[in-house]
DNA sequence: GTGGTCTAGACCACC
DNA sequence: GTGGTCTAGACCACG
């Protein structure tokens, strides 16, 4: 599973690694039933403290994405991948919006739609690059 | 000058009001040796507390945006207008990287395409309302 | 607003404060609007470490019992008290039906219900001499 | 015998499973020189872990409640009895007591005996049902 | 090995 | 001053 933390984003860590798996369990990449990482693990893989990665994952069980099974780990929950698929689109319309809504005070509808579009083009290519 | 500022935004509230004037000076709606609205009155406008006001005209002064004449307020600097119009850009497309950069890893090229284009829409149609 | 928090409980420190905060609004000894201890105050009041009680909070704001000023401080939801009072019944039902559970189990009824009536007149006598 | 485990409770399954032997030899279900069921036998029963199980045995034995069998298996000691039905009383006292004194604060005294009265009934109703 | 809880102490944004 | 976030490191319960 992938993930790309931004330890400069106002958006919190924790947010951010909230957002991802349920991004990766909307995707499929993580299914019901499965292991999602050990807080151990993952907080190597991402270089944060395990406590940081711990409170996301209290937060995904809060959201009935994934349960705790004592001793072993967090396992994605039957209801997971369908409550992520509609979280997933609420999550990126909500962060799209709040950056349009400020971008439109800011500059004329055209020149937003290029300047957006030039981001997409190249995050796209960036994304190709994987 | 329209504001509009998130109370609930992961961005401070500071930013938002630093990035709206250069905004509104970039757009000319401000232009240079303009007064910018005194700290108290945008404060209440905002219904945000004076000091959150006072950084934001510090960090605009540090930019070299707007300048302080005692005893009479703030006015947009010589340089102002100039100065923002470069500032806007950057601040819009990294903001505007920032969202596409996550959402890349969620979803499909199509689909991002397709949400940032329905957002888009939305957008320009409540701009058009006001 | 008294609290009594029992450091050897397996119930954990933080939902003892959750639910003793509820409790206080229920009864009304916090009402709307009213701001509830700082952080750092009751982590002294209590002598418990300031990210346990901060931990509380952020589950009460979970719950729409309190809402976050910023730079203030926390304060009771309007719907604070209405929520409180829902959940306090809950949260004791919840607890004492988990207790008489176990001991119907392990007693006859009678002997259970004499061993309730000696703890509830203890408890009793006990709250009298506050 | 009888057992009733409550997964999602804050009181750890192996001292669940103490208590609940503890009750069973103090009522005399399990009588002086019986033995107890295997680790293996009683993990399937509960759907829980043999090693939690082994724990709760352990801590059992440690309180001389029940003795090891090699190559049998555990049986009751000879002053199991005693010690249960001492030990009983503790045990329920403890936790009734634990749970009224939080309930004291949170309720006057009327609705609390009100609570607990239903809910002794409740119990009551479940226990004559098996 | 797993997650859950707690402590201690830091920095930041905001009032 | 406030809460929010993060780090570091400890201990516990469970498998």
């Amino acid at each position: 599973m992938i993930f790309d933390i931004q330890n400069s984003s106002a958006v919190p860590i924790y947010e951010q690694i909230v957002a991802q798996i349920i991004y990766g369990i909307a995707s499929g990449t993580l299914d019901r039933g499965a292991m999602i990482p050990s807080v151990r693990e993952l907080s190597v893989q991402l270089l944060v403290n395990p406590n940081t990665v711990a409170r996301a994952y209290q937060e995904l069980e809060r959201r009935g994405v994934v349960v705790s099974r004592r001793g072993r780990g967090m396992e994605v929950a039957d209801d997971g991948p369908a409550i992520c698929r509609k979280q997933r689109k609420e999550i990126l319309r909500e962060r799209i919006r709040g950056v349009l809504r400020e971008a439109t005070l800011a500059l004329p509808e055209d020149d937003l739609r290029k300047l957006v579009d030039e981001e997409l083009a190249r995050c796209n290519g960036k994304a190709r690059d994987k």
